[in-house]
DNA sequence: AATGAATGAGTTTTCATTCAT
DNA sequence: CATGAATGAAAACTCATTCAT
């Protein structure tokens, strides 16, 4: 279906959202934005206060469904393993019964990423544009950190209802530079660059992104099995294997 | 010593190398180099051609550092390796003739990543810029592939004299990917961001590298130990010290 | 009782009243007329043809009632002093039989200006705009003039009713200028600038207004006295006393 | 001389004091001003920071001009009559010595307004553009009370030299109030309306002036004279005058 | 080298007014 | 009456670039 069948407002949003992508919010001018959406200019001023009304709607829109998405998705998943007792959490370390709930957490995780690359790929525009912005000094300058943040932040109202678990996420400060530099940075990453690398190894998009699943399994693994250095599991049956 | 001191051109090189990392390409005004450099505006125009004359001086500054820097210390150690036989390569697939081969490897490539995050931190502001101008569909600057680029680009005259081991750089497909998107990418990006993380989480810069040294370490031992799926060496002696 | 209750076109009339005399006519705009009168926008074109049709009707109001108010009090009394004889109006002069006519009509202009004082108060607003447009060389809106007009414009029909008595304002140049510049102004500038100058001397309105009374009567008996220049009663009583 | 030999800031500056005075400040737009001063748009931005910018520097222009002007004119005069002992001020009233004093302060105040009339004359488009602004809501708002203010407000520096007299500005607040509405405000509006009134009485400038400076005098003369009320000289002789 | 002035072509934003319902 | 949406025209302001000196 067309753009030309949506709502106005919709139009607006999507052309926005195109062109912010591609040239940055600064490189987009709010007649190119009038032009794709085939709307009259001055009714973008009838919706949304100034150009930059725009990009924090659309980032606000993003992030608060990142939030959404993690809190449906992850948190019942930790707080089952927690309730349930193959997981516990002592001293910012991750404890698992057994072998079992281990590889349970990895699938978790797998999956977890597995979604949240989907929903990066889908919104793969928007997430440009947060990676765009968030490296200016601009407003929408910290919307990367805060899509890490929502684990900390831990008086949002958001986070309220699952204030049982969320010890779990006081992980040590390397695993959280661990999640941040080397999980949601690349997933936010290829995301971005998908198309671009695709046209250059000529790739189709679904070739490359198994691929960068298998690479970010080893990534996982390598954090739950062989990490002491990031966990800090001393006393960790697979590290033993290792040890030998 | 202050900037004042500095030859004009030189002002102006560090006003826009400051002024394109906070507030982008786009974003940034060529009166405001001119106040930031202290020099009149009609100045710039008498150094460089253009606003975007500016970018491409920066831009391809820090490339032909980054390739010389790569050049001069990883193709070396590696072009020694397959000299004296410890690493041989086969279709596609890294073999190293013992542990000790395959540790000094190791050690070889965090030395070298440990040495890139260091060219990185040093000018994070241009690898801001070059993210920044990446992310856009400015074909012209998409500067992050080249930075990868230049093991496949054969033909550059730059890489001819390394030819003898180019194929040691004829990595896996998924070697590749997983080179760009867990490996170079989070270093640019902890380059980036480093000042913002350090802001957020109140550690200092030395202990945010110690962390990320650490978290990389742990990448690339599971690319080395653990990870026949990345360089498919399905008879790796490594890989038989796990299966037992 | 708040605006609310009123009627949509009232409140827009005492919304385009408010921003009129706050910030002018060019500089209010329709979409704060709806605002401040919480109308929808389109509903002002529904009772106005256009923005300048709201000043039209608000100017032309004030103008009415001014000039009714001025015909109700001041004609039928300068009227019947001219047909008791009190007051004859020979070549531009006026000429009072007595003291007591002399002072009889100082009483009655006193009384007059005391009214048009408060009638102007009343409708401050109205009168800032008046002065507003009148300065801007919209020829469409120089109803300061008007204002004074009234006498002059022989042939509007509302004056035609009272030709018997409109030679006695057939004044002289000299005693028009007068009228104009110190006797209507003052009281118009004091109507306009009430508010601002109570603010900045801390007196009250009342306070004000009473010197500000005190201060007119002064400017009357001036011209009633003193004033061979004005009135060039030659022959007048209080003239002697400067002479001695 | 024509404008377009004027230095081109010039030329900006003479073209908005030009159309400000005509259509006020929010009736002109600097696409007039640009093509009335013969220069690019642009050009205008580079030496005015906004719009509004050029406005607040024909007002201070002219207030500094009008500080100045009073100054150098009437203080001395006054500080001359208090230091010859022809004036004293005791509580807020002007006692002169003889009519000697009296009448030579009645000349010096003649004389001040008369240049101050020309003054405005002269500048009548600015007089225009302070009045028009005056009434509004403007960050021009106070300049009309500024002009009356430079008596009061002691602390500025510009004043300190006089300070000796200061206190002779210490007038009762009648008669402050009849300054401003019976003398300020008239002139200014004369040098504002002249143009307009010498069109609709067909009166040239000078016959209007002349007829100003006439009702003028009988306003002095009665402040002086007559008025007690306005300057509660209870002993003076023409009051006695009076009562009788 | 260096600069103050100038400019054309744009940019963001505003606004009176109209339309369709 | 009432309103949300829409629009053409023009407003204020910006900016990369050039010119003359």
């Amino acid at each position: 279906m067309g753009n030309s069948e949506l709502e106005a407002k919709e139009r607006i949003i999507n052309a926005a959202v195109k062109l912010f992508a591609e040239k940055g919010f600064d490189g987009t001018t709010v007649s190119e934005i009038a032009e794709q959406a085939q709307v009259n200019k001055a009714l973008i001023y009838y919706y949304f206060k100034s150009k930059a009304d725009i990009l924090d709607y659309l980032v606000q829109t993003l992030l608060t469904n990142v939030t959404k998405f993690t809190m449906d998705f992850v948190h019942p998943t930790i707080e089952k393993m927690v309730m349930d007792g193959s997981l516990t959490v002592e001293s910012d370390q991750l404890h698992f019964r057994d072998l079992t709930a281990s590889e349970s957490f990895v699938n978790t995780i797998n999956e977890y990423y597995g979604k949240l690359l989907d929903y990066a790929l889908e919104h793969r525009q928007i997430v440009r544009i947060i990676m765009l912005e968030s490296l200016k000094e601009n407003e929408a300058h910290n919307n990367l950190f805060k899509m890490l943040d929502f684990s900390r932040n831990k008086d949002e109202r958001i986070y309220s209802s699952i204030s049982q678990v969320e010890h779990a996420y006081n992980y040590s400060n390397d695993l959280e530079l661990f999640r941040l530099f080397f999980m949601l940075i690349p997933v936010l990453n290829f995301a971005a660059y998908c198309d671009d690398y695709s046209k250059i190894t000529k790739f189709s998009e679904e070739v490359l992104k198994d691929s960068f699943i298998r690479s970010f399994k080893v990534i996982i693994s390598s954090i739950i099995k062989g990490s002491d250095i990031l966990l800090h599991n001393n006393n960790h049956p697979e590290r033993s294997d290792e040890d030998r």
